[in-house]
DNA sequence: CTTTGACTCTCCCCCAGGGGCGGGCTTCAG
DNA sequence: CTGAAGCCCGCCCCTGGGGGAGAGTCAAAG
């Protein structure tokens, strides 16, 4: 006969875990003092404890432990229930997978920001690589990108591969009426209510800007300024790389912001 | 301003987990109406819930939701703390992995089993390959076989790849002194205190038997008659593979076990 | 203005224990 | 025989909500 303290140690069970099979009926003390309320335990409970600990490590709960210690004599019995656990556990494992590719993701790309902090923020010519994106153009207002954002993360989310760009179909700066498109770029094409398509290449002018979107304006005039004295001519449309904005969690602060103004090069 | 269902469907959380963030203090509503005790939330508040719903969906803690509501402006703050969820997350899907393997391995075993249930019990010749497997040999009863399984399966644990075989040096039955050898078979070498070694292959007489270890004398008279029938000799150790007894998590019917006899050929 | 149905409130139990408190029990040494 | 150390008891609070009871509230229709 063992003490709860000495059949803990046998078992590897706590005695807080030992108290709480008892009052389940998962673990029944051989006998109980009635005086001292004392639980005194056997060498046949030792063998059953076993059993415990095995379907505990295989993360069972209490009554998936109840149920198969009273119902199965053999392991045949538990083929059914042991696959649905199987699968339980998959689809487990699926979704921590992707939550850490998530994270991997957030990561990464804080990571690129901090690379990017010690740019230098000069004009500069760029060739850029056609990209998989999923789009959404509209006509409409530059606040609406916060949201158009949120929807195209939504239906990317793991397939997601970069920051977000915008493109600007005008030529002058439309506070309202702006042809806008959302790019989000992708590492495979996904399913979505909005259009996966190819982002194509080029020569870009480009500068990185630091600060709230309000003032881009003052990066775009350097750039346009730049273009005019090296003789070459701007194109349409242009584009926003946000490196650092309003991210997936949380909003930052736009003083940090940072965007890359990408004007093509004809 | 919402009320708490239609900020309920609006965020996509449930009324019972807002009252509960209203009480830790995650997600505060804009005004509670003193008389009533209705709570009515914001515009704001949707932007923050999106924030906790986010942070929920990484397996986020309420007290490391609140953490982080409290302390990050800028998703910079976050980098070391989602390392440490990734590393977090990371440990669990390799435990959940394990725990996949073993029920798979169950699983294949009594798929197995199923499978010889339909054999017939008829004396038959086999080739043995080689095996790599952890071993130990002693001289005792072999009631001691079952402990030794325990701790063999506890050391190979996920490299498990088969039935135990139980080898038998003695050219006559002992019940005490026999000279034992329990080996494990592995899918690759573990560190173990006992003893890696390969199991050398070889031509068999091999006999299923069905029932307790206590009857297997029937089976092992039946294959030395057929052997000396045949006009061969009996070689030395004889092995017993059991394919059904006491598994790692249940007992089961001593009279359904399954086991078989093999006595090497000279 | 009242009824009615939908909505919301607080309170309690549930999981699988961990942490901790106050108070009895055992056992060994002096 | 007594004290002290260690062991054990039950009880309560904590996690992150889900389920449900019983009672109060809001808003639209009659």
């Amino acid at each position: 006969m063992y003490n709860i303290g000495t059949f803990s140690r046998v078992t590897g069970l706590t005695i807080k875990a030992l108290r709480l099979y008892h009052e389940r009926g998962i673990l029944v003390p051989r006998f109980v003092d009635e005086k001292s309320g004392y639980r005194y335990y056997n060498r046949d409970d030792a063998a059953r404890a076993r059993v415990v600990v095995a379907l505990k490590a295989m993360d069972c709960s209490l009554s998936e432990i109840r149920h198969v210690m009273a119902h199965c004599a053999d392991e045949s019995d538990l083929v059914g229930f042991l696959q649905n656990k199987r699968e339980t556990l998959q689809a487990e494992i699926a979704r921590l997978h992707d939550i850490s590719s998530v994270i991997d993701r957030i990561i990464n790309r804080e990571r690129e920001v901090i690379k990017m902090q010690g740019k230098t923020f000069e004009v500069e010519v760029k060739c850029v690589e056609p990209r998989l994106v999923v789009a959404h153009r509209w006509t409409g207002a530059w606040q609406e990108i916060g949201e158009v954002v949120l929807k195209l993360r939504g239906a990317a989310e793991l397939a997601i591969s970069g920051p977000v760009i915008n493109l600007c179909y005008n030529d002058e700066y439309k506070e309202f009426d702006a042809d806008i498109e959302v790019c989000m770029p992708l590492s495979q094409p996904v399913e979505s209510p909005w259009a996966c398509r190819t982002l194509e290449g080029g020569e870009f002018a480009t500068l990185l800007h630091r600060g709230p979107f309000e003032t881009l304006g003052e990066s775009y005039l350097r750039v346009f300024d730049w273009i005019d004295a090296s003789g070459r001519k701007a194109g349409l449309p242009t584009r926003q790389v946000v490196h650092k904005g309003p991210g997936p969690l949380l909003e930052g602060d736009p003083d940090n912001y940072l965007t890359e103004v990408q004007v093509p090069l004809i």
